[in-house]
DNA sequence: CTGTTAGCGCTTTCAC
DNA sequence: GTGAAAGCGCTAACAG
């Protein structure tokens, strides 16, 4: 038995995958008798059923996925575009949503849009058209400045999509976000209390949704206890130029302020370095708070306080609005936007609260 | 004309996406005739193909990229797995996977092995059977230390395989690693011309590939300047248990090294955390050398001295394999292995040469 | 210039 | 218990 196998199909010498076509030929039986005996149908006698698994097992046979897909009208595959790879946040986030996924048989693929509006509508094109059933996304930054959504607009036609961190009101779907705006509240509250006077705060362009809402809690904590910002004290870094030289002003300002919150760790962690290279004493003369608790808070010197953000629960949230979503018929229950809340975790670049 | 259009197909409510076999119905022409108009075929007149575009262009109609792949047996993507996402050094290497592959039309999907061995089989399951035209795999911990590699073995029987980074002797195909026995090397010398006496080394378990390598470097300077290294300044870091725990112990020594190289920065900064706890004065009583030139080393403080390892180099290198592998015809050249050269970059947590 | 047909690999009626 | 045929969406060889 065995040597008939091999000797009939000596093209052993690979590309040549294994189809059910082929198994078909060689066993002599029907295309469709294969399939079933490999999905164990009653309709097939056990002993075909057997010769034919027999026979699959032994040349390796795996079903060609993009057949099934074709055919099923379903790839079990979740399409994830994230703006960069190297943000600790982004990384958390996709650990949950991969958790989710595969909790529910879904599998998950990552491309990267570097935060160009290019790349994020050549990702969705790839992806789009039959390969994934549903797309998570965080919007790449250079979308948010042009403001042009329609590749958005057109995908959810086609399937499911589901917005997460980087939001935009005017596309209408599921969103999951961080607490920005209470984020940004209570780190400036927590600056106040531990007596800090001149607050200051490194922040994005407005065009970066988060940056903005970060921005207005640190605005309203100044308002609610009556502090006054000096112009010279708000800092919107532009990326496309040295963020340093941005950074260094408010620390090289003559009248310094003595607490600075900053929208993210590299922000953060870039001015504490700057502030020490002057001597300034932190946090005696100087706090920070930044904002995602990755490895560059932690291992900082001193290491930063943050909030911290609770990606995998994101990720989390995330997936499971959009699996809900791709499976549920009726597709027009409302939208819902959840917000993930924000810890404070206090570290040594700040001072203590008694 | 456009009346025409929008009453005919009106059922817009999504879900029914269009497809070429609709065109042709709406049109009244042949799928064969939508599919050469669309494609521009000079068979097709000028009018026909204008109307038909014009009309697909209407209904925002997109290939169906499943069919398509089906049709040609060409998917023109690139599945690659990593172990983790965190890792700054891998979102290097992935940044460079993707430019060379958008420079030669393919397309880049990323999904994570977390280290399991479980899920690097699963993921090369999702992935083969059609969906991606090769592979780049860097291989997880638990495979590495299992050391079961038929999941690769069988991958190979179907679509070309690049190992990058962490790659194994017993799986031949092409591979592209680090010159981490040089870099070990390298950062030993440099301690020792420092002026550092007692050296100590924080590694993996031995069946990690590139820690080995690093090792074995480290071990070659030692041997080459004739410095004896006590078994207590050997540590290998078991990552289920507490790392900082075991890092502890170095330091801690009565007779403690003057000189420490980590294979990864996480190690390299969480010792040098631990010494600045103790007091000790770096570098002038302790000197530290990491691996990877990450965010972590840049922040750290003082700043890291660490081996860089170009990974956008490696990637780009590592998808060229691939692709070559995928075009040749003739399959059967020689595997080869690229070694990309690492670079000693000196900061703040060594001294300096004169 | 346009349409018919076959086929990529698979499943699923529906006959036999 | 088994097989023929249709169809998922697309293209290309071949007729007309």
């Amino acid at each position: 038995m065995k040597i008939f196998y091999i000797c009939k199909s000596q093209q052993k010498n690979m590309g040549a995958k294994i189809t059910l076509k082929k198994i078909a030929k060689e066993l002599g039986v029907s295309t469709s008798t294969v399939s079933k005996a490999l999905s164990d149908s009653h309709e097939i006698s056990v002993e075909t059923r057997e010769k034919v698994k027999a026979f699959a097992k032994m040349y390796n046979y795996k079903p060609n996925s993009l057949a099934l897909r074709l055919r099923n009208q379903r790839s079990m595959v979740i399409g994830v575009i994230i703006p960069e790879i190297v943000h600790h946040f982004f990384s958390t986030v996709i650990s949950g949503i991969e958790h989710g996924a595969n909790e529910r048989g879904y599998n998950v693929m990552v491309c990267f849009s570097d935060e160009s509006y290019q790349k994020e509508v050549l990702n969705i094109e790839m992806l789009a058209g039959g390969s994934v059933d549903g797309f998570l996304v965080s919007i790449a930054k250079e979308t948010q400045e042009l403001s042009d959504f329609r590749h958005f607009e057109d995908l959810k036609e086609e399937v499911p999509l589901v917005l997460f961190d980087r939001v935009h009101p005017k596309i209408n779907c599921d969103k999951v976000v961080v607490d920005d705006f209470g984020g940004g509240y209570k780190a400036t509250e927590y600056l106040i209390k531990t007596g800090c006077k001149k607050l200051a705060i490194i922040t994005t362009p407005d065009f970066v949704s988060v940056g903005l809402e970060r921005k207005k809690g640190f605005l309203k904590a100044i308002n609610d206890y009556n502090i006054a910002v000096p112009s010279e004290y708000i800092i919107q870094v532009n990326e496309k130029n040295d963020i340093t030289a941005q950074i260094q002003k408010v620390i090289n300002l003559p009248d310094r302020p003595d607490g600075i919150f900053a929208v993210n760790e590299i922000y953060a962690a870039t001015a504490m370095k700057l502030a020490q290279d002057k001597g300034i004493k932190i946090p005696e003369e100087m706090s920070f708070i930044g904002f995602t608790d990755g490895y560059i808070s932690q291992f900082s010197n001193p290491s930063l306080s943050t909030l911290a953000q609770h990606g995998h629960e994101m990720g989390e949230k995330a997936i499971e609005l959009l699996i809900n979503r791709i499976e549920s018929k009726d597709s027009d229950f409302p939208f819902q936007t959840k917000v993930i809340d924000v810890d404070l975790k206090i570290r040594n670049s700040t001072k203590k609260t008694f």
